[in-house]
DNA sequence: TGTCAGCCATAGAAGAATTCTATCAGAATC
DNA sequence: GATTCTGATAGAATTCTTCTATGGCTGACA
C-alpha cells in the first residue's frame, strides 16, 4: 500500500467518536468486519496499535490519538476542497456584490429582480447604491464585483458591456407651456430654466450637455439630492428637467402636477453599461447578469 | 467514489509542479494513461476542471490551484501520521503511566528507575501513587497503563504478574523489650500493641491479618496516613508496628530511636505484582518494566 | 506542405483491493 | 450454564486501478 486512505482515517476517527466497531461501522455506512479488516490493515501499514480493544469499549492508544487529530484535520481539508469544488464548479452560485448609480438603481431594480432571482436563484445578489467615482473605486479594490453606471467610463484594468440606452424625457410642472403635445423638440427648449441633481451625479452632467446645446439654463442655487426631489421641484413650478425614462415608467409615471414629454428623434439619451474587473472570476455569472438586465430593462 | 483519494490529489500535485502529464506520471511512478484517467476522475467527481490542458504546457485552472494548496496540507498531514506511527511503532518508547501503591513507590523506585532509564531508554515513565481500589479503578479507566500493589487482588479483564514477595519486619521502640536480638519468632508479638495505618491502605488488612494470627490487638483511636508517620510513632514508643521490607533498606534504614527485626521462617510476606488491562497495547514495555523490577526489587 | 515529434486521451485486459454475508471465538451477564 | 455482546475470520462478488497499445491533435521543421 502506497499511501494512507481516507476512508480508513474515517474508520479511524468513527472508532473514536463511537469507542465501538459496531456503532462506527454502522456511522461509517458499511458492515463491521469491512471496518475491523481495514482498521487492522491501517494498523499494518503503520506499525503500530492505534485502537485497544477491550470486552465493552473500544480506546485509542496514544498513537491512535495523535493519528486521529491529524486525521481530523486531513478529513476537514477534504470537505475543504469539495467544498471549493462546489463553489467553483456552479459559476452561477455564490455571492456577487453589484453596485447601481442611484438614479439608475431605484428604477431599474423592480424590471430586473424578479428575473435575476428566476434565471440566476443560486446567485446571491448584494445591492449596493454609488455614484460614479466611488463606485468605480470600491470595484477597483475588490469590494464590489460589478457596478452599474452609465457609459463612458475611464476603463483601466476593467472590462465593460453595454447593456442599453435610456433616453432622456423632458418633465415640465402640468400648467407649463411645453405641458401639452407629443413629443417634443429640444429646440423647444431654449431659454427654460432647467433643475438639475447636485455635483457627483453623472447625470447631472449628462443634462448640462444637453442643455448647453439647446440654450437652457440651470436654475442658480439649487441642486437636487435625488430624482425624486427633482420631480418635487418640478411639480412645484420652479422649473423644468430631464429624466432618464426609467424614473418615468410605472409607479414613477403618475406624479401629480409634472407632465413628462418624450423628445422627437434623435432623443437625447444616456448609455448605460456593466463594469467588472479584468480579472473578475465572477466573469461568467456577470456576463450572465448583464444578459437579463439588456434584455428586459427598457423593454 | 466517496471519497478523494489521496493518490489522486498527490497526481494533482505532480501535475501542478511539473506542468506536464508525462513528467509529473513519471514523478508518480506510474503510467501517463493512468494520471491522466484518474485526473479526469478527480474532476468529474469536483464538478470542476482542474487543469488546463494546453499543448505544450498543463496550467492549473483557479479552481486547481485552490484545491492544489488543500492537497499539499493534506499530504503533508499524511506524512506526519507517517511520522507519528514511526515514533510510536517503538513498543519500548513512549508514555507509559504507572501507578504504585504508597506502601511500595518510596520504597521501591529509588532502587529501580536507575534501571528503568538504562533499559529502557526511550520510555517516559508518569508516575502515580494510588492505593489499591482507585487504582483498579483508574487501570480499567484507561487513565494508567498499570500498577504494582499487593496481590492477589481481584483481576477482572486484568492481567498480573507476580514481581517478588516482600516479606515483612518487625519494627519496635528501641528500649523496647523486642529490641535485641537477630530474627523474631511472630509468637513472640503476642500481647503487643500494634500500629496501622488507615483505612484502605492493604498493608493495614495485612498487617491485621498477621496480627490477629499471633494475637497482637491494634492500638484503638489511631491510623497513620503513611509509613513514615507509622515509623515516628513507634519512634515515640507507643508501640510496634509491621513494616514491608524495602521501607526498612538503605536512607529508610536508620531511623532513629526504631529497631527493625526480621521475622524468623517462615516469615510473613506480601506478593507484589504488576497488573495492566488485559487488552493494553502496552503489553510489551510493561512486560519489560516487569522483568527489570522483578530482577532489582529485592536483589 | 507534408512529415515528424510531443502530448494527452481512449480502449480493453489483467490484477489488486474492498466489500459483503455468514460464521466463529472470547468475555460478560443473567 | 445459556445468552448476549463484541470483534475477528473466511470466501465470494464486485469495484477500482493499473498496465500496454494505440489514436488524435497540435506545433515544429525540412
Amino acid at each position: 500500500m502506497a499511501d494512507i486512505k481516507l476512508r480508513d482515517l474515517r474508520y479511524l476517527v468513527a472508532v473514536a467518536d463511537a469507542g465501538h466497531f459496531g456503532r462506527a461501522a454502522a456511522a461509517c455506512h458499511v458492515s463491521q468486519p469491512t471496518l475491523s479488516a481495514q482498521l487492522k490493515k491501517l494498523e499494518a501499514y503503520l506499525g503500530v496499535q492505534l485502537v485497544e480493544r477491550g470486552t465493552r469499549h473500544a480506546s485509542l492508544t496514544t498513537a491512535g490519538q495523535r493519528i486521529v487529530a491529524r486525521a481530523r484535520a486531513m478529513l476537514e481539508a477534504s470537505d475543504d476542497i469539495a467544498q471549493i469544488a462546489r463553489a467553483c464548479s456552479d459559476p452561477l452560485a455564490g455571492r456577487l456584490r453589484l453596485a447601481l448609480l442611484p438614479t439608475i438603481g431605484p428604477y431599474l431594480l423592480p424590471r430586473v429582480t424578479p428575473r435575476l432571482h428566476k434565471a440566476l436563484p443560486r446567485l446571491e445578489l448584494m445591492l449596493y447604491e454609488y455614484q460614479t467615482a466611488p463606485m468605480l473605486e470600491r470595484l477597483r479594490a475588490g469590494d464590489i464585483d460589478a457596478g452599474v453606471l452609465a457609459l463612458p467610463v475611464d476603463l483601466d484594468g476593467l472590462e465593460a458591456l453595454r447593456l442599453y440606452d435610456e433616453p432622456f424625457v423632458l418633465a415640465v410642472p402640468a400648467e407649463h407651456r411645453l405641458g401639452k403635445g407629443g413629443t417634443v423638440r429640444t429646440a423647444d427648449l431654449a431659454g427654460e430654466t432647467v433643475l438639475l441633481l447636485e455635483d457627483g451625479h453623472c447625470l447631472r452632467d449628462q443634462a448640462l450637455d444637453v442643455c448647453s446645446r439647446v440654450g437652457m439654463h440651470e436654475k442658480q442655487d439649487f441642486r437636487a439630492t435625488s430624482l425624486e426631489t427633482l420631480r418635487q421641484m418640478v411639480a412645484s413650478g420652479v422649473g423644468v428637467t430631464l429624466l432618464p425614462e426609467l424614473a418615468t415608467r410605472g409607479v414613477y409615471g403618475a406624479a401629480r402636477g409634472v407632465v413628462v414629454r418624450p423628445f422627437a428623434k434623435p432623443a437625447p439619451t444616456r448609455g448605460v453599461g456593466l463594469v467588472w474587473r479584468r480579472t473578475s472570476a465572477r466573469r461568467e455569472a456577470i456576463e450572465a447578469i448583464a444578459k437579463i438586465i439588456a434584455a428586459h430593462a427598457m423593454g
